[in-house]
DNA sequence: GATTGGCACTCGAGTCGGGGGAGTGCCAGA
DNA sequence: TCTGGCACTCCCCCGACTCGAGTGCCAATC
């Protein structure tokens, strides 16, 4: 009961500091919650809660805000999740459904979650080692020059120019190409190593060098250390939090420029929403801010994953239900496809 | 030769400006450049300067700071171009030579940018008019579904997945496959709806809709109203100069999120240089920013922008020599391709 | 024992009022 | 035409001060 209402305190708190982003003091708290109990008592489940930790005070006689650890109880413990409207939900689907590619689908994806959420949105594109080949094809630019195109099922396109250790004609290409395609298709990218090292050993000893070179790129080209890409928009959005960054956004911004920190920061996730508050985060540049993520895919083999980056004090609840949203939305144009 | 120093004034004024960021004031300018006269006379200079709009105060008694109009008249008349040091070049070349596909160069090029500039790149894939189509490749999906790419000797790849009204088996489609590589290999995409409307006509009544369907898809692909792509980066850069844009950065930063508001800042690019110096620009929220662009290609046709945004008292004879550069490598690219 | 009203205290934010200083414009003289 | 000198203007910085929101603690009350 006593816990209650110290719970029910910080909620209190939380929701407050989040849409007005300013430390909350007791007797404000009365005002505009129904807790019904006087200042005084909510003073005393202050001082409580901030030897918890759960909140902090700026300076001394200001109010208090919520520390990440606050943050981290409102999420595991007092925050429903905000259903989105109807309006919403189709007006998600609405434009999303006009994509007309896959670079087309994530671009709208990554704008929609940032106009949503107002942060900062990031999308990954389907992990080329989940998908498999839908097909190969293989166009002669000149003597000993080759395009290899992969095109995975997941809607991902790789393509390579292969300077080739020796000329091939025509009809080698057309050759190659039809065996690449027999021994390909349908193969999950992840095993293609080991389904074409075979077809290396039985090409012809004269034209080894340049069917091991393509195999080579073929290969390369679906390694887990460069397929992977992310998109990010809404960056926009981190302007208007402007002084909430404790220096400045510049680290911020920098951080979420690299591919390499996007990648940690959505390459732990899984099927399950994933909230990393301020410290939690792994990249030092942005333990001032909150990560909301999720996976996507098709059945339940998770692709990719789509989240958003913001304020630690942010609207937990409607980000939830809008990464939630987008993310179920991408699965089911995968699952189309 | 008195309208030779005014003018040597107005540059000593950028320069100071654009590297200290404060209101130079005459006595300054005459410690730090040899002028050969006193204070007084820069005074004078200044005074008249003033009324002709190149210089500003900020307020009385302060130092002056460049208009728009006087970076004009720095750009054209007083400024030469910073050649780039050798391994400055050469950084740019093996950057860029890294790269593994279209996509990898783009990313690659607008990364650079940003950082030899520190401000906001630039760059806008090859145009699909402007290319030729250098394969076709039509995929069976199911009965009725096929995937469309189009590959251009840019590097540029489109794709379309196509509902069709009829189903085709195997063989329709491998035939229409070669008859559509037949007619479009090595035209210009300009041109792909007269060279294919022939196709259509040819076609048996039986299988007309869906290659009607299908070269309607492949003619939308290639439309310039869709075919246009930029990427951006650098936008951490605009952090830096928070406080040097009159309101903030909110808008710059929403603007360049837009994907029509760039091609407006880089479709008018040719091949010369062009500098837009805040007001000229003729996106509103970016009239606090200059634009330094140019357009690469192969030859000498113009295939696509690339540029820089940044602050109006921005270094340009450095950064019109970093966009410059950028841009011949890219061309030099392309024409390798 | 929990709750409450009261009260003294703390400390940040905002205001006000001078110096100090950089910079200007102008003028008379070289 | 240039220069040195001089009076003047204002921004910026600093310190002092007030105001008020908010706290912690305590004695009284339910």
């Amino acid at each position: 009961m006593l816990e209650d209402r110290r719970l029910a305190v910080l909620r209190a708190i939380v929701e407050d500091y989040v849409s007005t982003r300013e430390p909350v003091g007791s007797k404000a708290l009365v005002e505009r919650h129904a807790l019904g109990v006087s200042s005084a008592t909510i003073r005393n489940d202050m001082a409580v809660l901030e030897e918890e930790g759960f909140i902090a005070q700026p300076h001394t006689s200001a109010g208090r805000i919520p520390t990440d650890l606050g943050y981290r109880a409102f999420v595991d413990r007092l925050s429903g999740v905000k259903p989105l409207s109807s309006a919403e939900r189709r007006a998600i689907s609405d434009f999303l459904a006009g994509a007309v590619d896959l670079d087309d689908v994530m671009a709208r994806s990554v704008r929609l979650l940032a106009q949503l959420t107002r942060q900062v949105a990031l999308v990954q594109y389907p992990s080329l080692v989940q998908s498999a080949v839908l097909h190969i094809e293989l166009v002669r630019l000149s003597e000993s020059r080759v395009l290899l195109v992969l095109i995975a099922d997941t809607g991902r396109v790789e393509q390579r120019t292969i300077d080739l250790p020796m000329p091939m004609s025509e009809d080698d290409v057309a050759s190659l190409r039809a065996r690449l395609v027999a021994m390909a298709l349908g193969q999950r990218c992840a095993g293609l190593a080991d389904h074409l090292t075979p077809l290396v050993d039985a090409a012809e000893p004269d034209e080894r060098p340049a069917v091991a070179a393509i195999v080579a790129t073929l290969i390369e080209a679906t390694a887990d250390t460069v397929e992977q890409r992310i998109v990010l928009g809404g960056t926009a959005n981190l302007a208007r939090y402007r002084d909430a960054f404790a220096i400045s956004l510049e680290p911020v911004l920098e951080a979420l420029e690299e591919q390499v920190v996007l990648l940690r920061l959505l390459g732990e996730v899984s099927g399950d929403m994933t909230v990393r508050i301020g410290h939690e985060n792994p990249v030092e540049d942005l333990q001032g801010t909150s990560l909301v993520a999720t996976g996507y895919g098709r059945g339940d083999s998770v692709v990719a994953g789509v989240g958003v980056v913001g304020p630690t004090h942010m609207d937990y609840p409607g980000t939830i239900a809008s990464v939630r949203a987008v993310a179920q939305y991408l699965s089911r144009i995968l699952d189309d496809n």
